[in-house]
RNA sequence: GGUGCGGUAGUUCAGCUGGUUAGAAUACCGGCCUGUCACGCCGGGGGUCGCGAGUUCGAGUCUCGUCCGCACCGCCA
């Protein structure tokens, strides 16, 4: 037997125990005679500790041991003479009467302790020894427990979680496809799933009313913090049911798992909003309601008064800094080429301090007098000492989506976005299509397979483009601080719908055959009424963790170029390979 | 495809307007140390300053190119 205990469980109540411990050399503290050793495994740490009076031989291995060893030690549970308060197992420690050297380690290039000395690129060529690390060891626990969660509620509902195939049909609307060739068909190729959105429907179809999974996806698109190529969603569809019993069947998992997990209440029912108040208010589809900072439109009172940037504005919109008419000019500036970066794309912030005194201190003084000014601080909603700030533009909804990343910004600079409150919200009401002005057509805001809502059914069989961009979708969004956790829609089961559905997207029967013939014929076969929604599990567990990246959450992700630096992937293959699948490449590959 | 920041010891970083032998901390190795737990003290080894070219009497430092990492924009129905 290696060991009788975990590193984690022993307490002053083992007093007197002989135990067997096996684990990781943390650390070994040795005061010439007597030597302490911190024994790690995923439990915890205990203290061995080596007497001076022990034999000489066990003095010797306890002096011998290098960080990582992998050890077994036999020994007497004893009561600290020095506890330590910070452990939980700072009560006791085993003194020694015998270690075995398991294995041994090299240094490792890093430190492995919570506070680890090696940057992010180091700590992921050796994921593995980062993974011993506390904080990596709670957010995959946390991983787990999330998991279970999700399991224990959705079974408790009646959700049966079946499993759907990875190697299947590209389809070209969306993201990029990971494709897969296939060596018994030469030329042709698997696509890896996006979702399972088709299979889950189809269980509907089947008559698998209620169910979930959770399940890898795949996109070929550039990553981020939240976004890795391959990533796990918590699948779920529901037949016989209407936008309000899924929303309460999910807002029901979200108040288990925040209870669960993090012993958090969240309120009920959920707060919603409209997909259009979300873009006005914050612009975002995605709103961080834990700060307020709202944004108010003042196209119409900022007009008239010769200034030509607002005059010929289509929209103006302004947010107000609470307190923050003590900004300086070198604050102010820097906000301004802040909010003129790239990633934003403003031409210019127009700022009005409304002082203490009810003077105005502004970039448009010139244009602008106190009464004028007066006005704009009463549409802007701001009070005494606080600082407006104004963009500007043709576009209604691009400079919202600017002012929307200010704000976040700000809020993030006044210390208004604590990761530790929680201010989940349902995003509802989404248009169901989008023109694109490029292509000159509409595109599905969620997917094709999203249902109209039945009272715009009128506007949806309209020819009308202005009919056809009112239409709402019943397509909900779960949105927690400012990301979107998860979304889901009630979908089309009837075939005329549907086919009237890719004739607004511009897909013409045989591409519609083509891509989606299995799915428009199985409709025929009697679709029940159905919808589902799909949370995106590693956002879930990072949020939870109280981080923005998702990498920490993922027990071996990839990096920014979607390489994965441990094992060294992609990679060429062999020319064998490339054979026997009849693919030629058109370039060489990196050696 | 684009923008920004970064690349100097095993690791994390400092290194000013270009100027002698490139530093600190930590890790590692050796010695001392009987209650440490960020142990302490003494000593030691350790560098292709990402790579290439250029400017210069002289480049870690300036210029150009290139590679790599991170964050973001585009992209992600």
């Amino acid at each position: 037997m290696y060991r009788t205990h975990t590193c984690g469980a022993l307490r002053i109540e083992n007093r007197g125990e002989v135990v067997t411990l096996a684990g990781w050399v943390q650390k070994a503290r040795k005061l010439g005679g007597m030597t302490f050793i911190d024994l790690r495994d995923r439990y915890g740490i205990t203290q061995l500790v080596v007497e001076a009076d022990a034999p000489a031989e066990l003095v010797a291995t306890a002096t011998s041991l290098g960080r990582e060893y992998v050890i077994q030690a036999i020994g007497e549970v004893v009561e600290r003479q020095a506890k330590n308060a910070k452990m939980p197992t700072g009560d006791i420690e085993i003194k020694v009467s015998a270690i075995t050297v398991l294995n041994k380690s090299v240094t490792p290039p890093f430190t492995i302790e919570d506070e680890s000395d090696g940057g992010d690129d180091l700590r992921m060529k050796y994921r593995y020894l980062d993974l011993r690390r506390g904080p990596l060891r709670r957010a995959l626990t946390l991983r787990h427990r999330v998991a279970h969660e999700v399991r224990n509620y959705l079974d408790a509902q009646g959700f049966m979680e079946i499993e759907t195939p990875y190697l299947i049909k590209s389809t070209p609307e969306g993201a990029r496809d990971f494709v897969v060739p296939s060596r018994m068909n030469p030329g042709q190729f698997y696509a890896l799933p996006q979702s399972p959105q088709t299979f889950k429907q189809l269980l509907m179809v089947a008559g698998y009313d209620r169910y979930f999974q959770i399940v890898k996806c795949f996109r070929d698109e550039d990553l981020r913090a939240d976004r890795q190529p391959e990533f796990t969603q918590i699948d779920c569809e529901m037949s016989f049911v209407e936008q309000e019993d899924v929303l309460a069947t999910f807002e029901g998992m979200m108040r288990t798992l925040f209870k669960n997990v993090l012993d958090v209440e969240i309120p009920s029912p959920l707060p919603r909003m409209s997909w259009y108040d979300a873009m006005d208010r914050y612009g975002s589809d995605k709103p961080d309601v834990r700060f307020g900072m709202t944004i108010h439109e003042v196209t119409s009172v900022v007009k008239g008064h010769g200034f030509g940037v607002l005059d010929g504005a289509a929209y103006a919109g302004a947010i107000v800094v609470p307190g923050g008419a003590d900004y300086s000019r070198k604050q102010i500036d820097e906000l301004t080429e802040w909010v003129k970066r790239p990633q934003v794309g403003a031409k210019g912030l127009i700022y009005i301090k409304v002082n203490g005194d009810r003077t105005y201190k502004s970039s448009i003084d010139k244009f602008y007098d106190a009464e004028a000014l007066t006005r704009i601080a009463a549409a802007s909603e701001a009070g005494l000492g606080d600082l407006i700030l104004i963009l500007s533009g043709d576009n209604r909804r691009k400079v919202q989506t600017m002012l929307g990343v200010l704000r976040l910004e700000l809020g993030g600079r006044l210390g208004l976005r604590d990761p530790k409150v929680f201010a989940p919200l349902w995003i509802v009401d989404f248009p169901l299509l989008e023109w694109d002005d490029e292509t000159q057509r509409f595109y599905a805001m969620h997917h094709p397979f999203t249902a109209p809502k039945p009272e715009h059914l009128d506007w949806f069989y309209s020819d009308r483009k202005e009919d056809l961009e009112r239409v709402c979708a019943n397509a909900y969004d779960f949105v927690l601080n400012g990301n979107e956790l998860g979304g889901g829609s009630i979908r089309i089961h009837d075939a005329d719908m549907q086919k009237r559905m890719f004739e607004v997207l511009g897909i013409g029967p045989e591409e519609a055959e083509y891509k989606f013939g299995f799915i428009i014929n199985a409709f025929k076969f009697g679709a029940p009424p159905h919808g589902g929604l799909a949370f995106g599990f590693d956002r879930v567990c990072a949020l939870f963790g109280g981080s923005d990246s998702i990498r920490d959450y993922i027990a071996f992700p990839k990096n920014n170029q979607g390489r994965d630096v441990m094992i060294d992937s992609p990679s060429g293959i062999d020319q064998a390979q490339l054979d026997e699948l009849q693919i030629a490449l058109t370039v060489k590959p990196e050696a």
